[in-house]
DNA sequence: CGCTCCCTTGAAGCTGTTCAAGCGATGTGG
DNA sequence: CCACATCGCTTGAACAGCTTCAAGGGAGCG
């Protein structure tokens, strides 16, 4: 099960910045485990000390919070690529939890090795802070589309923007992209109740914004929703991947 | 105007945990400039490509995007040690807008020299990916606020925060805690209506929550929003400040 | 004195929630 | 192999929370 990182399937995607060989081998060095979970599985459990942290190595996983009486928000969609645990590992418990939503690959970095990064490898610590910020941008538009945008602006935000991350990823293939959310995570995600969620989804569809078969969405006109939920982010086109 | 890191005041507060005399004298060095600004300039504008980075000295400001058609969401409010900026210093321009909510004062920090920071001072690098990350949280919890509380748990929830951010600074007496927000930034953080929101701090005025006494807020029990709220995150006691 | 800014209040109406029920696909144990 | 449970999606109907529209009032300032 484990994959070196110089064997690294990911990073052959023209997603992520080069790197150079003895950051490779430092990575490489860090990475503890390769880890297969199904979905559903917990990656994270909230209020817990958290040892580790992870890059998303292949599948879609989530971030959420949950209020003690159960309304449970989704705070963002994870990736490949993706790090997760980024502020578990700052702070002693993480105030979020993490669930695989597909069945996931995960690369184990061992928390302490972090730290070594920051006094080794300054590139690297570096990507990591980029990470986190490019995680926090995420964030911040899902706030301002739970805060400021109407039903079916929201759907179109939250899968354009999806659609740009899988893009550049090269998971989007003649406007098909994977896409394994349920309703009821779109609504969790989006601050909606579920029954809304499904009468905006209709509408949309409905409207010919986009059609879905099994788990893969169909985009025809990406700009067309782009401008429905005012939503003009650009992926970068060079990342990190640590 | 300029202040040298070594005569802090901010440094002085409690929260901020200790540094050695190296780290001080680099941020010394860092800090390019100290200034001064009204109520309502423009610290960041969305869109440019911004080559500051920031910590707010004193005063309150406020991060926040607007869409095309104007609707405005803010992210999250920035008190005195919160850094200003650091998105912005990784990708070519910032998504979002920072502006100062009072009078404020800033330290400046040219983003070339954030990075030799991190060639130079691995324990300075870590602190700054800490704090993204403690900024990361806060809006997290304000998408759980926009997504699933409803009017008048928002509102407590966003007090009860920015008292508990407060209270570690020192700057609460008494349960007194400055409180210059308008219901319109109130309304605008939360993704509520000026009129609502209106009515429902009314509301938690005439439950006995708290008080307002021109620009400061009388939290007689803090206990109770808190459960409200549903918020129990709690203040990291000791912080990083650069 | 008049302007602006912020707060306040009432009323009407829409967007989204909650409750309720049913359907098809998938999976499982008897 | 069928009965049965589960899961995700769908739809209708009633209701509520919040928005929008409208108007007015008080404090501060030039």
């Amino acid at each position: 099960m484990r994959v070196p990182c110089f064997e690294c399937e990911l990073r052959r995607c023209d997603a992520f910045k080069p790197i150079n060989d003895v950051e490779l081998a430092f990575i490489n060095e860090m990475k503890r485990d390769h880890v297969a979970l199904r979905a559903g599985a917990e990656i994270i459990a909230a209020g817990t000390e958290q040892a580790e942290l992870y890059t998303l190595y292949a599948g879609w996983a989530f971030r959420f919070k949950t209020l003690p009486d159960g309304r449970r928000q989704i705070l963002h969609f994870v990736l490949p690529g993706d790090l997760i645990g980024l502020q578990g590992a700052m702070f002693e418990a993480s105030q979020y939890g993490v669930e695989a939503l597909t069945d996931v690959e995960i690369c184990v970095l061992p928390r302490r090795k972090v730290w070594s990064l920051y006094e080794n490898m300054p590139e690297l610590a570096f990507d990591v802070t980029w990470l986190g910020s490019r995680e926090e941008s995420i964030v911040d538009e899902n706030l301002v589309s739970a805060g400021r945008r109407r039903a079916s602006e929201r759907i179109a935000a939250l899968i354009i923007s999806l659609y740009k991350r899988l893009n550049v990823l090269g998971l989007v293939v003649n406007g098909a992209m994977p896409f394994p959310l349920t309703q009821q995570h779109i609504a969790d995600a989006l601050g909606l109740s579920l029954v809304h969620t499904n009468k905006s989804l209709a509408k949309l569809r409905k409207l010919g914004m986009f059609a879905q078969i099994n788990s893969t969405l169909l985009l025809s006109n990406p700009k067309a929703l782009e401008s429905l939920a005012q939503y003009f982010d650009e992926e970068t086109p060079k990342r990190p991947l640590i």
